[in-house]
DNA sequence: AGGTAACTGAGACTCAGTCTCGACAACCGC
DNA sequence: GCGGTTGTCGAGACTGAGTCTCAGTTACCT
């Protein structure tokens, strides 16, 4: 358990990052993940879509998503799909392999390293026959905020 | 580890179930429920509507999404998020909680019982304070058939 | 500094999923 | 078996997330 705000990427890393990735630093990209770092818990393109307008922050609609998308690719963002089956996006304070788990109540999101899946799948790939090259593992409940913030 | 077609859902089963959630039973949804039965692996909302139109079943598409919303509700059917973000859906023949492994490549489907989920989510629990009630685990690889099928 | 390929914004477009509403048909009670 | 009530249906309009196009701009290499 990790995923402080001191974890987040920095421009210099993400400069490097999308360089190996053979992307360029663009403002927009930068704008774009100005608006992520500020944000708490998950967030839908909906969401920044309206920081950006709010902030007066230079970024189409288009290019937050097209962002969004090369974000997903390089890990510094994962996207979720909710237990009520909308799209949302998380900040992903933890390299490597790892879950998410996410407060349904004010959807501010943990960083969970690696919880014994390969385990799991080794097994059912010994039962199945398959081979298993991916897995989504998602966990969803109340924060500990919330737990005492709600009426039982 | 089960899930052959002698599982499936009986027309009297279902009719007991949907009776039980206080719904009715109709010939759209005895349509529909005949769609799934005759798919293997998981398919979307698009897929039934086309076999709809070609099996000149009567289902307007407006019904298929409402059918699918109760199936779902009482677990005959579940909503999975495909790795590209696709939603579709998978019928269940196991009941009870499970999982479902897919085929990246043909789709097919097996059901997963319990897999040791319970002991990882205390364990969470414990160490971040949340109450976790509920979560997504969904495998995604290959099958023994599309193994061989398929070129190294 | 100049050239080139990647990127951007604006808006058109697509298509999954939802909603509306008048017609219809399960299921209940008699 | 026969209405009545109320849930359900089909058809098509509607919504909104996500994609695409294209002309203009900009990061980066030499």
């Amino acid at each position: 358990m990790k995923a402080q705000a001191g974890d987040q990427l920095t421009p210099d890393d993400l400069a490097r990052t999308l360089d190996a990735a053979g992307y360029r630093m663009t403002d927009a990209r930068r704008a774009v993940v100005g608006l992520i770092a500020s944000r708490d818990g998950t967030f839908d393109t909906a969401d920044l879509v309206a920081d950006a307008r709010r902030r007066r922050v230079p970024a189409a609609r288009a290019t937050i998503f097209r962002t969004l998308e090369i974000l997903a690719a390089i890990g510094a963002v994962e996207r979720l799909d909710l237990p009520n089956g909308e799209h949302s996006y998380v900040r992903c304070d933890t390299r490597g392999h790892h879950h998410h788990l996410v407060c349904t109540d004010c959807q501010r999101s943990v960083d969970l390293e690696e919880l014994g899946m390969t385990t799991i799948t080794a097994d059912v790939e010994l039962r199945t026959g398959y081979v298993i090259d991916r897995h989504r593992f998602e966990l969803f409940g109340l924060c500990p905020n919330c737990q005492t913030r709600l009426p039982a």
